[in-house]
DNA sequence: CGTGTTCTTGAAGCCGTTCAATGAAAGTGG
DNA sequence: CCACTTTCATTGAACGGCTTCAAGAACACG
């Protein structure tokens, strides 16, 4: 798990290193964003979207710049349209947990309260829009179909985060590594659609955070499912080789 | 972790043993319970709460008996109001993962689609309000403040999924079972007041399903803790006696 | 082309699991 | 109400998988 600086109370820039952002310009891209089921733009119709326009601005990350700390004040709220951002916790001794990955259409940072519950960056060069919350909250309020999805929006949010938790159980390394490659494959079909090639743009390290396993087991287990020509390694992904032998080990 | 029937497609009467249900009576003391941040019965007025109170019908459920099962066509939403349910879900081999638990004012079952994404049983004696999710959901697309509601609510149970997801990472298991006891505590507390008795109704069977370990380890952990004293185990539950050392080993 | 980071790979050790047997409690039927 | 039965919890001993520590290789960047 990574060890991150043992002081709880400083930011996430100064904690993740040199977090060089980042440009702002004015939102369109927003509404090219790839529109999956959960998709707010889908149900917007012309004046509506417009007016959502209005609202939010994109924004571009660097890898390992912050969208937001877990504990601040949440006064945005995110809509990831490129790239990957990373959803941690830190536990006090600096471990890091990762709560999930968001990939492009996924939402961010809907709290209940007004302070963001966990912390997100880039993994990898990643654009998002951002709107002020206060705004996007009002806008939400006068529109029941927008609340309707913003609920579904949490629970597809809840179905991940219970997917995760089978992974995070006592389960075989094996099995976890197999599992995350198809869970990964899976969401990344709802966008790009399906595909024997799996990129994984997370570091090591990541999915080490993610599946709750040391890198180096992360790294051993790649390696042995290679052996077995479950998969290929490939840089920055992985290309599926036996997809059944590979489901099987993920059930195991 | 808990051992099920290996055939899958079995119901969860069958798989959990006999399932001795059900009184079904007519609803009144969905309305007398527990008032919690979350619930919804706070956002209604008058007028709505008797509209609502004719959609339920109040259920009682003996101990691992089903409220829902994983899979199954999610035709009804449910508010515990009395007792503790077991949300889980299978692995194909058989083994048991708890995604969490549901104390009385939780909403249960609100699906993104018309399937449930986990399984519900009754830990001990339990009562919950039902209601058939089209009317259910009929009477939420009315009233945007219960839109609201649902949408909070499917966030805070995001946020529990998360704290679990820190339980069942890589952390030794003192600070999981010391997490555990503290965390069930913290929900207690938003229904009967704090107090440094815990109780724990569920099984050692369940609590390990939740953390990601052996029964045997759970046990063995508990009696750790109780001989340095920082907890005493009572009879379904645990009495804290070093609130601070207990929350310290959580920490670590 | 050199430097820092990430990834791989080996060896030793620990923590939790598994298996199994004992003990306690709760449910059941006479 | 008691004896029986069944489930649940505790505890011990041995095994095994993952972690840790550490060194070397591959890669990315300036």
């Amino acid at each position: 798990m990574t060890m991150i600086s043992p002081g709880s109370t400083d930011s996430a820039a100064r904690v993740r290193g040199k977090a060089r952002s980042t440009s702002l310009t004015r939102l369109t891209d927003c509404l090219h964003c790839p529109i999956r089921p959960t998709s707010l733009c889908s149900v917007l119709d012309r004046d509506d979207l417009a007016a959502f326009e209005s609202l939010g601005q994109n924004a571009t990350f660097a890898p390992r710049s912050v969208l937001f700390m877990e504990g601040a004040l949440a006064n945005a709220i995110y809509n990831v349209t490129a790239g990957l951002a990373r959803l941690f916790r830190l536990l006090p001794d600096g471990r890091r947990q990762i709560v999930g990955f968001a990939l492009p259409g996924d939402f961010l940072g809907v709290p209940r309260d007004s302070v963001y519950s966990f912390s997100a960056d880039a993994a990898v060069p990643t654009a998002a829009c951002r709107f002020p919350r206060q705004s996007f909250v009002a806008f939400a309020n006068e529109r029941p179909h927008v609340l309707r999805r913003l609920a579904d929006s949490a629970e597809r949010a809840l179905g991940l985060a219970h997917e995760q938790m089978m992974l995070l159980g006592p389960r075989r390394a094996e099995a976890k590594v197999a599992a995350f490659i198809l869970g990964i494959r899976e969401r990344w079909a709802g966008l790009h659609g399906a595909s024997m090639h799996v990129p994984l743009p997370m570091s090591r390290q990541d999915i080490s955070d993610y599946l709750g396993l040391s890198i180096a087991t992360v790294s051993r287990t790649l390696h042995r499912l290679a052996d077995e020509k479950l998969i290929l390694i490939v840089p920055k992904g992985v290309r599926i080789l036996d997809p059944q032998r590979l489901e099987r080990t993920a059930e195991a």
